[in-house]
RNA sequence: GCGGAGUUAGUCCAGCCUGGUAGGACGUCAGCUUCCCAAGCUGAAGGCCGCGGGUUCAAAUCCCGCACUCCGCACCA
């Protein structure tokens, strides 16, 4: 199914609308997650604490969202993430300046050059609009970052464009009294916040989307006594670089030299393991190693997690090595110390981070999951039974007869351990293929034969098979069939 | 931000050219029916036609702005 068979399911069932839909101004790259939406990002997070956070014993911390404006001179953000733009007079078409520049004149100015720089080439090479050939303005910058003001005094602060960095900046603190040792992994699930001056599509380029960040702090003379390692050296990923696409194992990555180290294929292994149990077709992934051109200005290397789709291959995940670029940083501004000590040795830790764009992945996970089974007649969302937003549905036949009440009751005793949806209305096959829609992998029918001999039928949704079970069956079954892997 | 195409009920769309304040399909809800897969029958709810302004006796319809959506450019998790 493509993204407008996504866009609709999501907008009819609940996944996710655009924020403020109601009122005229209301701006683009802002969306709400409706119900369905909302049980499965909290299911899809729970996966990633099970398979990333708990299995290496990480640290989750939840820090702010507005940040000091300190912090983000010393992450380099308020210099670096920013483009410089320049403006035509005539048409008023904006372009960015230090590609226009090399594009024309050959000449390579870094994009985090002085303004002047730009102005000068401009001048001196005669550089016009390419499109209407007008004169340009002089160049600015535009920061992606959101601004706030705090307090009556309007104090400069700025909503975070990434969650990392109050890891970086707590770090001293959490390696002290959370008695940290390297290899450490500290996480945060939270929003960020980029004022992207073209959002589109929905959840794959938002103002403001969740990230799920990991950074892994380590000692950098250590990557490859990585003593876990041998847990992922056989899975299979792809790599994609700038001359070749290869499939293999960690462990040839790693030989071959394509992934430069243990500690680096280790985490591109776990983090393919846990794709693999989302329900994305792992087979359309990639690792794409970033040339130095591509790469964020803290990152030394450079892997970003790819995913295809039907409107192309999507970023789902930003692997990056930042070396000691964001605590060194930190510790110069702040004046704090953040070498610690790995066994005798005293060590400024490097970072390795996995950023996750969540909102992109579950419209991945939707889109892979979805079909259309035609021989049916039905929408049918396949998602993995812990991930669906709904469990079970419970549902009477008719609702004559008892039958109803008894449903009712079944209900009443399974509500609060899992997510079931009762529904007595309508023709049996509608409400299967409305549960269908959402991704439910079973529902449950009571009918005249509960009454008698205490049993329920329980409908699988990708096969539409049933079976009779007892009553007293029915939560040991859900539990193991709606348990994560 | 630029170029192109759009915006009418929860969803998809007709009506617009040739002004007279809305219609279909699906979905939703209630009842009947129905003893297991979107059946049928009856009834109902739901839209000041994206927002604002203009022209007109009268605007979904003509004109102008703005916002948003989609496709390209650029940017990116």
């Amino acid at each position: 199914m493509n993204y407008e068979d996504v866009m609709k399911l999501a907008l009819e069932r609940g996944f996710y609308f655009p924020s403020c839909e109601i009122y005229p101004d209301a701006q683009a790259g802002f969306w709400e997650y409706g119900p369905s939406g909302v049980s499965l990002k909290n299911k899809f997070l729970e996966l990633w604490r099970r398979e990333l956070i708990r299995r290496d014993g990480m640290m989750e911390i939840d820090g702010s969202q507005i940040m000091s404006k300190s912090v983000f001179d010393a992450s380099g953000h308020l210099g670096n993430f920013a483009d410089p733009i320049i403006k035509c007079v005539k048409c008023k078409s904006t372009f960015r300046a230090d590609r226009t520049i090399a594009e024309i004149s050959k000449i390579e100015i870094p994009e985090s050059a002085d303004l002047e720089e730009f102005d000068n080439a401009i001048l001196k090479n005669n550089i016009k609009c390419p499109k209407c050939g007008g004169d340009f303005e002089n160049a600015k910058k535009f920061n992606m970052m959101f601004k706030v003001g705090i307090g009556p005094e309007e104090e400069p602060a700025y909503l975070r464009p990434e969650t990392c960095q109050s890891i970086f900046v707590d770090f001293p603190r959490l390696f002290k009294t959370m008695r940290g040792k390297l290899p450490l992994g500290i996480a945060q699930v939270g929003k960020s916040f980029r004022n992207e001056i073209s959002p589109r599509q929905s959840l794959l380029r938002l103002r403001e989307f969740y990230q799920a960040e990991i950074e892994v702090f380590c000692n950098p003379t250590k990557l490859d006594q990585m003593e876990n390692f041998s847990e992922i050296q056989d899975t299979v990923i792809r790599i994609l670089t700038s001359s070749e696409s290869v499939v293999m194992t960690c462990k040839e990555a790693v030989e071959t030299g394509i992934i430069p180290n243990k500690f680096v294929a280790y985490y591109l292994g776990i983090l393919t393991e846990f794709y693999d149990k989302t329900g994305i077709d792992i087979t359309k992934s990639r690792f794409r190693k970033l040339g130095n051109k591509e790469k964020a200005f803290y990152a030394q290397i450079a892997f970003d997690f790819e995913v295809e789709t039907t409107v192309g291959w999507l970023e789902l995940v930003a692997c990056n090595y930042r070396s000691d670029y964001d605590l060194s940083n930190h510790a110069k501004k702040s004046k704090e110390k953040f070498e610690v000590m790995d066994n005798d040795e005293k060590v400024l830790p490097h970072v390795f981070e996995i950023s996750m764009g969540i909102d992109r992945s579950l419209y991945t996970i939707l889109e892979h999951n979805l079909y259309d089974d035609k021989e049916h007649e039905r929408i049918v969302l396949s998602l993995k039974p812990y991930l669906s937003p709904i469990h079970v549905g419970i549902l009477s036949l008719v609702k004559k007869d008892g039958l109803k009440e008894k449903t009712d009751e079944i209900y009443l005793q399974i509500k609060r351990k899992y997510d079931a949806f009762l529904d007595h209305s309508g023709a049996i096959g509608r409400r299967y293929r409305r549960l269908d829609e959402v991704g439910a992998p079973f529902a449950v029918t009571v009918d005249h034969q509960t009454l008698q001999d205490g049993t329920v039928t329980i409908r699988k949704r990708d096969s539409m098979e049933q079976e009779r079970i007892k009553i007293s069956e029915l939560d040991s079954l859900i539990a193991e069939s709606t348990a994560y892997p």
